[in-house]
DNA sequence: GCAAGGTC
């Protein structure tokens, strides 16, 4: 018998239906002389401390360093603390029953790099020695997995993808571990603050807005706003100036030639420019982009989008959610014409829907290159029913965000008019052309103003328009937003780095903090900590989370560059360098962030009052 | 009691 393991149930059955095995068992399906298993993710984790000998808490354990890591069956939250998943013990006896009988054992968890540890995991764990082959494909069509089982690789070929994930795993607990200890030994052992390469840099970029926001002088500035008139009708123009200073803008104001002050001859057209600006459609969705869409739209938080989506994803009503790729292959994209005729009844969508069967598809989000180990997030087709109304919402935003995706650009007249009346003065009007994509929510751009989206009158270079009206403007500089959970989430893509082009922020998130699987938990964890709190919809430091970012601010690991040394070292080991060197230089870092943390720790005692921050004004 | 990673 043919073993073959998946990392989840999902893709395990798949595989069965495409070589026609049939035979439901508890754990596996059976079926032409193999058997085909999976795991639920990550079965096993690195032991905690109290498994090698260190309990209590204690500084004189700091630091932790096991000399060989063990294994231990993942566990569950219950009312009597952490006991072993007993699905989990479950599933885990199934697989070792598989792999004692097997003649072959077959690889197929996720082609990546923790895909690779979670059949490692699993392999080492049962004391599995048989030698096993790797199926690596990156689309679950039948053809892509006909091919894959064709091509087989050894799987010794992926020993060094497991050193650099075992590197990966290893490391994070021991920063992780220690450092958490160490500060919280040092603050008096009352509270647990936890430390961590992710949650602490992501703890730190909230806690650095807060103060930048927090610690903001705004300046004053002014501007002149008038109304011009053209064939009836008014439109308006800023002047191009921000003035710094009062009497030079109250001199200047005077001077503009407006109807109601006597001076009727008017503003001078000086410059008139329009010119068509294409917009092509967005990417489809991954993960991140949909929660912060969710997030804008709906208020929904990262956790509250991925348990919807998983949900969803359970009803087989859309494809696979925690992917960070928003792209398709070709393979899958000979098949959405059939998808979208699926939609062509859709309440809100069918018009588009029907739309789209009569033109060319763009092929923006078509790119077999950028798909990792699954790809964009999209409907499989099947008919949704009775949905509740939050399940609803983010069934119709995959929906919409394909028809989006496939359509065709926006095309908007952009016009410039340029104004001299003492000042020079500008008017913007945008006039949507041809909506293309943005038909099918029918809105117009989010982050832009209303104001933006409106029709200049034709005029000409040389014509005087009277002013009907003009208007000193006081205003004052503002800070950057607080975060939400759809800033954080964008900025977490790119480490904090604010990159606004679309598609250089997507080429940067291999270089991300946390993975789109784990970003959504991120978050709820600095809650459960009581870091940060979430007011409306912001999130915000509470004063413990400003005192545990006191102390770590400067260090390392409050750096989200750190996970960027890591992941460049880590790709390193994966291409055969040493896998010795980096453990050393770990090991070093845990010696020394254990011992710094154990003397800066102790300073914040005082500070650990969970109420939150004054406000700010 | 604690990391980050994956998923029911």
């Amino acid at each position: 018998m043919k073993i073959v393991i998946a990392e989840k149930p999902s893709v395990g059955r798949e595989l069965a239906k495409v070589f026609g095995a049939t035979t439901r068992k508890d754990g596996y399906i059976e079926g032409k002389g193999y058997s085909f298993t999976w795991a639920f993710g990550h079965l096993l984790q690195l032991a905690p401390p109290q498994d090698y000998g260190f309990i209590g808490w204690r500084k004189q354990h700091l630091p932790m360093l096991p000399a060989k890591f063990k294994l231990a069956i993942r566990k569950i939250k219950t009312k009597d603390g952490f006991v072993e998943d007993p699905a989990v013990r479950k599933q885990l006896d199934t697989i070792k029953k598989l792999f004692d009988e097997a003649t072959e054992i077959i690889v197929a968890t996720d082609a990546g790099r923790e895909g690779e540890l979670i059949f490692r995991y699993i392999y080492y764990y049962l004391k599995c020695k048989k030698p096993f082959k790797r199926l690596w494909i990156s689309s679950q069509t039948d053809e892509a997995i006909k091919d894959g089982f064709r091509n087989l690789k050894p799987g010794t070929d992926y020993d060094t993808l497991f050193n650099s994930a075992h590197c990966r795993s290893e490391s994070d607990w021991l920063v992780g571990m220690n450092a958490t200890q160490a500060l919280s030994i040092s603050a008096g052992n009352r509270t647990v603050l936890s430390l961590g390469r992710v949650q602490t840099p992501t703890l730190a970029m909230i806690c650095a807005r807060f103060l930048e926001i927090k610690n903001f002088v705004p300046q004053t500035y002014f501007q002149i706003s008038i109304q011009l008139i053209k064939d009836e009708q008014t439109f308006k123009a800023v002047s191009v100036t921000n003035y710094k200073d009062k009497s030079e803008v109250e001199g200047i104001f005077k001077l503009v030639e407006d109807v109601a002050s006597g001076f009727p001859t008017g503003g001078n057209i000086t410059a008139v420019e329009a010119k068509p600006r294409k917009e092509p459609p967005p990417l489809l969705h991954d993960l991140s982009s949909l929660q912060q869409e969710a997030n804008k739209k709906k208020g929904f938080t990262a956790d509250q989008t991925l348990n919807l989506l998983q949900n969803l994803y359970e009803s087989k009503l859309v494809s696979y959610p925690r992917t960070g790729s928003r792209y398709i292959g070709d393979d899958v994209f000979a098949g959405i014409p059939a998808l979208i005729d699926n939609f062509t009844n859709h309440a809100e969508f069918g018009k588009q829907a029907k739309f789209l069967q009569t033109t060319t598809l763009n092929k923006r989000s078509v790119n077999a290159k950028k798909v990792t180990d699954h790809h964009a997030i999209l409907p499989t087709g099947e008919e949704a029913y009775g949905l509740s109304a939050d399940k609803q919402a983010i069934y119709d935003m995959v929906v919409g965000r394909m028809l989006e995706a496939f359509h065709q650009e926006c095309i908007k007249e952009i016009t410039k008019i340029t104004i001299s009346s003492a000042a020079t003065f500008m008017a913007n009007g945008t006039v949507i052309r041809s909506a293309g994509w943005r038909s099918v929510f029918n809105e117009t751009e989010d982050d832009k103003k209303d104001e933006d989206n409106i029709s200049l009158p034709k005029v000409a270079v040389g014509e005087q328009l009277p002013i009907v009206e003009k208007t000193l403007l006081e205003k004052q500089t503002k800070p950057k937003p607080m975060y939400n959970e759809a800033s954080l989430l964008k900025a977490l893509e790119t480490s904090g780095k604010e990159i606004e082009d679309e598609e250089l922020r997507y080429a940067m998130k291999d270089s991300g903090l946390g993975t789109p699987a784990t970003r959504a938990s991120i978050i709820e964890t600095l809650i459960t900590r009581e870091y940060i709190i979430r007011e409306k919809r912001n999130l915000l430091p509470t004063n413990k989370g400003l005192a545990v970012y006191e102390v770590v601010k400067d260090k390392q690991i409050a750096q989200a560059e750190l996970t960027g040394q890591w992941e460049k070292r880590l790709e390193e080991i994966r291409s055969g360098a040493s896998v010795k060197e980096f453990k050393a230089e770990i090991i070093e870092y845990t010696k020394t962030i254990t011992s710094e943390l154990l003397i800066a720790g102790t300073g914040i005692l005082g500070k650990l009052e969970e109420r939150k921050p004054e406000k700010v004004s």
